[in-house]
Formats: structure tokens, sequence, C-alpha cells
DNA sequence: CGTTCTATTGACTCGATTCAAACTAAGTGG
DNA sequence: CCACTTAGTTTGAATCGAGTCAATAGAACG
């Protein structure tokens, strides 16, 4: 893998917020990563763990997640190709959560050290970093809104719209469908509802004819219908040039 | 009210936190505020504005809200004295949520240029504010936990423990009561729940003797069976000296 | 001093969980 | 290559937590 490569999708990620120097490209492009593979459902950081670097998502799905009375799992949110999951770690020390794969995937680790560097040299990577991490916690706004006042229909149909619109932004999306490998377990876990429940909920998603949903993938069928069942509003995700990307979806039906 | 007297609590506050040199926290006294009072369930920040300043909470509680389908209110977070909600403005230019008032609250607006400008002479100041939006983010991710993973008890116990904590580590904490401006319905909607719901909840806590909870005071009775309901930590909160606000806590039943 | 919030109570309904079981697909080892 | 295991999906029936509707009573406010 040529040097560099590995950090495409993290500055076509910044660019969909920011505006980026060459300068700063060139400074990110030389950061010295260390690149893993994982398995599916594995432990990438541990709740509780003090890392000294963090991890950029090369390919595949991560997830951030907490357990709670030993059993009761909660995926917090989704991370896909471009982005960094654990940024707060550069602040934080102290892992508040866990991340793990979602399927095999690719990270790439960068030194904390190595980041701070680079966030001297260019207080433009510095703000595009922060302005990262408010819009992670932007999502995890609206997922708290998501949880509490929306029903199970609503919650699926709205994780789904929010992961095709982050992959559409760094331009994962192939055609109409998404790719991802998670069980039905998962997408409960997400949606704070039962593996059954779930299940009953995507079937309800099938028989309307939204989407089609055979093991991992998923096809979105009807992008509109999806949007109007969700309640969905790309807003909170802050990007520019969404209306391309919902363009890519409307030519169906 | 004497100069620099309105930052008193964001200092201690930063505190809790980071180490705040002399210089940066004179840096912050000389920042231009401007003080306004409101009063009780008033707009403070719309969502859809792009402010030009920041608030910095002086006396009273906010919330972030968004509300969905023209009825159904989420409160997504709460902010006491020393806090600063909008902070992700200094990045996102769009509110994607409103923050009101939960009865009367004082806060102080500094413009975006004037932190921009400390923020230029102080990388301190700057790693300090950002810290804070990522403990910001690290509450809303167990806001996640609670509204996916935990039954209506546990959640109102969760939201109280949680403010004790965050009063207690800016010295807002008198004795072991809280003097909270929220209706049922306030409380409801930070939840997830019904207001009627809410207030057979609130019920089921004073009987079982945890909490005296009369129109707006809350008493904590029993501190250490309220974190067993909520299954508290405090962990996400990132605090230091978290022990002694324990202990402030412990010394009834 | 009446109007409007806010808190409370009861009865009914519904979304979601629980428990149980069957079924499918995908390995793994003999 | 097939028996065996294991993970994941699907179905049904009973149950429960929470919402809805309706009505009352008390507190706050102009």
């Amino acid at each position: 893998m040529p040097s560099g490569l590995p950090f495409n999708r993290l500055i076509t990620r910044l660019r969909c917020v920011t505006d980026i120097s060459g300068k700063t490209e060139r400074l990110i492009t030389q950061l010295p990563i260390s690149v893993r593979n994982y398995a599916s459902s594995k432990v990438i950081v541990e709740q509780g763990a003090k890392p000294s670097n963090c991890c950029l998502v090369l390919d595949g799905f991560v997830a951030r997640e907490k357990t709670v009375n030993d059993s009761d799992r909660q995926i917090i949110s989704f991370y896909v190709a471009g982005d960094i999951p654990d940024a707060n770690t550069l602040h934080l020390s102290k892992m508040d959560h866990s991340l793990t794969s979602i399927g095999p995937v690719v990270v790439g680790f960068i030194q904390h050290e190595s980041l701070h560097a680079a966030l001297l040299q260019s207080s433009e990577l510095l703000h595009a970093l922060w302005r990262e991490t408010l819009i992670d916690a932007a999502v995890l706004r609206q997922w708290v809104v998501n949880l509490g006042q929306r029903e199970g229909i609503a919650r699926v149909a709205h994780v789904l719209c929010e992961l095709t619109m982050r992959l559409g932004a760094v331009g994962l999306l192939r055609d109409d469908s998404l790719s991802i490998p998670w069980t039905q377990a998962d997408v409960a876990d997400a949606t704070g509802m039962t593996a059954i429940h779930a299940n009953r909920v995507i079937q309800d998603l099938r028989s309307r004819g939204i989407v089609q949903w055979e093991a991992k993938h998923v096809e979105i069928v009807h992008w509109e219908r999806l949007v109007e069942v969700a309640g969905f509003s790309a807003d909170y995700l802050h990007l520019k040039r969404v209306s391309s990307i919902f363009q890519q979806l409307v030519h169906l039906h």
C-alpha cells in the first residue's frame, strides 16, 4: 500500500465539513500509522483502557458500545472508513466505552504524540479534528432523540438513513444498497430493543416495500419512504453537499 | 457585579478536569460578556439559528432539546452554572437543537470573535474547551445507554445522580438536596417517557425511601440506594475528586 | 378570583419483552 | 461427504412496562 493511501478517506471525510489546505493534507499523509486487521466481533479498544494512540477506520464498520448489568449491551454509534472513533482519547485519557468490530475491519493506529505534534503545526488540522468530535456529539444528540421519542420502526429506519448518508459522504455508497455485516442482534442493541423485536421491525420494513434486507445486505428500495418513516433530516450531520447524496438515492420507484 | 465574577464557576468547572494557569485565568476573566436574564421556559438559542456568540450559564438550569413530529420533545442534556452549552457553535455554525431555560436562568453571552482571539493566545484554554466539549459528548453517550437499556425508574434515578455530581463538582451542592425548577413533564421529556409515567416513577422512588420530592425540590434521602437503582458510575463525567462529592452524600441513613 | 399549569389517580390499550421452539445457514471434524 | 455443532433468523403465545384517555384536585399566576 503506497504511503498516504490509508489517509484518503480521512481527508475526504474532513473535506465534507471544512476546507483543507495542501499543507495540512501533506501533514496528514505523513503521519506514521500502523495498520491492523480485526476479525468480526473483536474488541479494538476496551472500556477503561488508557490508549496512547488513536485509531482511524480504514475499512469496515466499528461500533462504540457499553455494557450495563453485565449483559445489556448498547451500541452508541457506528463508524465507517475515514472516521476516528476515539479522537476523544487525545484529551480524555480513559475510555468510558469500548470499540468493537462489526464484521471484519481494518484500522490504522496513530500515536497520540504524532497527532499532537501535527496539531501544533497546523491549527487548521486541530480545528478540523475538533469539528469532527463536535459532529460526533451531534450524532449522539440525534440518537438520544431517536431512543427517547421514536417508535421501533422509526429507530431502525433512522439508523439506516444515517449510515447511508455517512457512507455516501465518503464515497462508499454503491447504488442504493449497503453491505453492513451486522446481525439483527446488533441492530437491536443499537436501537434499544430485543433481537426478536428487531426482527419483527425489519420484517415490517420489508413488507412495506421500503427495504430488501437479506442476511447482511440491505438494499434501499424506496429512499423517500424510508426517510419519511424515520423522520430523518440530515441537518445534524453538518455535511456539505447533502443534496447530491440524496439525488443518488431518489432515482428509483 | 465586579469584573471577572461571572467567570468564577467556569474556572471552577475547567479546574475539575484540567489545570489552568494564572495567565489563562486572567485571559478568561477579561473576556467581554453581556449578561442576560431569562424567565422560565424561554428559548435562549433556537434550533436552526447561527449565533455569533456562545452562552455561559451563570445561574439556573439550561436544557438542550429537540422537538420531533411537532409535539414530541426530547431533552438531550442539562447544563448548570459554569457550563457553556453551545460551545459547538464555535465550529458548527448552525444549531441542530434549541437551548431553553428550566426555571429562571442567568446567562452570559461571549462573542465568538472574543473567544477565538483568546484561544489563539492560550492553547491551554483551547484544549480545556475542547475537553469540555468531549465531556459533553461523554454525557450524551451515557444518556444513549440509559434510554436504550434502562427501565424507567433507573433512568430518572440516573439523571438525578448525574446532576448531583455535576452540581457538586462546581460547589453548588447544598447538603443533600437539589432545587431544580423542573416539572414532572420535564423529567419525562429527559427520560423518554410520558409525564404520567414519570409521576408514577417518582412516586416509586419516594415510596422506596430514596428521595423526598416535593414540587421542585428534590432531597436525596438515601444516596447509595439511588446510585444502586440508577446503576450509576461517575466515570463518564471524567471528574477529578469524585470521592469527596460522594462522601458529602453518604453521611445520611 | 377565576384561569392555567401541574400533580395525581384509574381503567384500558398497545408496543415491546420474555420464554419457548423450530428452522436455516455455515462451519468443523471424523 | 456427511453428522454434528453453532450462530443467526423466524414464529407463536403469554406477560409486562409504558402510553393513552379521562377526570379530579391542588398550586400558581395574572
